[in-house]
DNA sequence: ATAGTTATTGTACAAATAACAATATTTAGT
DNA sequence: ACTAAATATTGTTATTTGTACAATAACTAT
């Protein structure tokens, strides 16, 4: 196509929808905003919003997160892309998704600009939404469980210091499949852990001791090549 | 953003980059076109142009690929999407990056549209490209190096027949490491294969066997669960 | 102190990995 | 036909990792 036809194509649009996942009583959660406006008012989403002419694309996911949601200062993510001609009801609207890990206790999530309410749902728990942000939120989960594999990002979910358990039972989540605890040990032996003194608090029964993950110690190894992160 | 200022934000454009990867003596090859229009008149590029505001992202790979190089009947997969305002020199083009691996004997690539000319290029011989092709073929190329670890699609790059040793040739490309024949024979144990009573022809030593993959029998075993690929 | 509960460590065997050696099969030359 | 050269293929061994299960330790609540 020859570049004098190029203004016939300015006439679709550009947006960008956070899927933003959670760690919270043994679930991986997503947050969701109920649409105030049309269309697809009143149905819950994810929080997504028209990209500025001018803006690249890692700012327009910082700004359109903290005016729906008030969240800022996260790391995102890109996704995929979604294009379906269909997919929204008023025009050609491409958009593109992206994704980030935060724990839910150390964020204030607050409704704002058109977003009516905001709400963490359990990935599983999730129901209709509108557009096609089932597809959005499916496809970018089947992306997260990937990534577990091999990037240590199940400590962007878990709180900063968390039980051996509490790390064991996210993967048990994410992968849906039970594992042994005494192998599940053996087998981060190698990933960059400080262990701590402290313990966990209130519980009703021997207590477990805290870990954290060793980021510093983590980034040299991988740049030494003496060490590479797999599940 | 609300509804009726949707209008405004038509005056931005979307394109579809098509990164076709093939494996030639050794090497892992990108396809190239050298473009007859401006802008980036004679550069090299990889084939790529404008979305028609009513077309599905993937018809429009399968379009753009075709118009340029000829291509066809070839499983184009979704990577990136790169949307650096400044990325094209004529105005907001935010464009979505497609990759394919073919078998560069089975296909005949031949320059068309504005595509002046087509090459193959070993992934680390490429130069200087159009618009920020080299970050794209580069992050693309990363997305390939990655999926070969859990996906079997090198069999997409190799021959339909092929001796363990190419297989084994094409991961110490990817990977840039040496492997121990005998070793890596152990590690594919699980892989299934078909072996064939043919030989490798024309060789001034004793041939190998030739070995193809059996799509079938993976798809089977993955089905059941039984088995996950793994390099 | 004792029972209950969970954390943590240990043990034994099977399987995978890694380094290297040995054998087998073909081509090419005599 | 025999032999050397080249590469394919299979074996061997020691070490590490994976798996299943058992044993012990540490804490809470009564």
């Amino acid at each position: 196509m020859h570049n004098s036809d190029l203004k016939n194509f300015f006439t679709y649009s550009f947006s960008l929808d956070c899927v933003i996942f959670g760690y919270q009583n043994g679930k991986i959660h997503v947050l969701l905003i109920k649409r105030s406006i049309e269309p697809y008012e009143n149905y819950w989403a994810i929080p997504g919003d028209l990209v500025y002419p001018d803006e690249d694309l890692p700012n327009a996911a910082e700004r359109i997160l903290f005016d729906l949601t008030r969240l800022k200062n996260i790391e995102l993510h890109q996704a995929q892309t979604f294009g379906n001609p269909t997919r929204h009801p008023q025009g050609r609207v491409i958009t593109n998704a992206y994704f980030a890990l935060i724990r839910i206790d150390e964020f204030k999530v607050e409704a704002s600009s058109w977003a009516e309410e905001v709400q963490w749902v359990p990935i599983n728990e999730v129901t209709n939404l509108a557009f096609d942000h089932n597809l959005i939120v499916n496809s970018t989960y089947e992306l997260l469980k990937q990534k577990l594999t091999f990037e240590p990002i199940c400590f962007d979910l878990l709180p900063i210091r968390f039980t051996l358990n509490e790390f064991q039972q996210l993967y048990e989540f994410a992968f849906e499949q039970e594992m042994d605890k005494a192998n599940f040990r053996k087998k981060i032996k190698y990933i960059p852990l400080i262990a701590h003194d402290e313990k966990q608090q209130n519980v009703k029964h021997r207590p477990a001791k805290l870990f954290s993950f060793n980021e510093e110690l983590y980034q040299e190894q991988v740049k030494k090549g003496i060490y590479q992160f797999r599940m």
